[in-house]
DNA sequence: TTTTATTGTAACCAAAGTCGTTACAATAGA
DNA sequence: TCTATTGTAACGACTTTGGTTACAATAAAA
């Protein structure tokens, strides 16, 4: 199981746009000819992304452009907004057997865990900027 | 989405599996009787358990037992004897457009950043042992 | 040897999520 | 008014998950 290529779609959509001269549209064609997917795939992640006043899409004449500066956005922001993971990261079973004082025991036990391995990965995407990936694309070597 | 609770259900049984006396077997009924499930949703995960050496399993008049010591085994030992998430944990676009340069070079920018966010994940369960979660189960205000 | 409890595995199902696609109304700039 | 674009609904094919039934294989115990 993976996590939905949403969330790096979403990425490498974010940092066409911060890549993009300023005050210039792109239109969910031509971000869609870059990912190399449907265009409509892309509007649905562009509206995620509008919800989250991460950007602003404008209709007729239209395109996207950033709304963020990129050097405070970072991939936790991104990974929010299209909701690639509603609220837990790892599932446990739902419904443990109420008369097992030790499963109730373990239950409790592992959600502490497990919260705690899901905030380290969170952690790494908060300290990483879409200005920190646009630099990293336009200098492949560092 | 989520990542399987395959996962925390193993995590369960290993736990329950450390904390039985010594030498006493369980069997894929009592296991799930504790966790509220299918036996076979058990035995399916014991297989991979026992596959990775973790566990070994007795047919017959048979059960489980833990076949590693708790305090070396950690979660993502676990992690990747159930195959919870096989390679990748995020998933990126297959197929970039070969013809869009700036598209290429986001994709290989994004891998490097996606992996450091797994490899964080990986090290926190790594951290952790079966012996720390027994312990807290039955400690649970440490 | 026979009996018996248990494992190992195949097969099937319903539910959910993903990704691509077609279609079309709504929008707003020229 | 014309036109390019967005927003969104609807659908399909695919995959994964978790539960269930069924039954052969196994090995301990009687």
């Amino acid at each position: 199981m993976q996590i939905s290529s949403r969330f790096s779609v979403a990425v490498h959509v974010l940092t066409l746009l911060a890549d993009n001269p300023a005050g210039e549209l792109l239109t969910s064609d031509r971000l869609a000819g870059s990912v190399n997917t449907n265009p409509v795939v892309i509007r649905r992640i562009l509206g995620q992304l509008k919800k989250a006043g991460l950007v602003e899409v404008r209709a007729a004449a239209g395109g996207t452009y950033l709304r963020r500066d990129p050097a405070t956005l970072t991939l936790l922001d991104v990974y929010r907004a299209v909701d690639v993971v509603e609220g837990a990261l790892f599932s446990v079973h739902e419904h443990p057997n109420p008369h097992c004082a030790m499963g109730r025991h373990i239950q409790a036990a592992l959600d502490g865990t497990l919260a705690r391995a899901q905030a380290a990965l969170e952690r790494e995407l908060a300290a990483t900027t879409l200005a920190q990936v646009v630099a990293s694309v336009r200098e492949p070597v560092g």
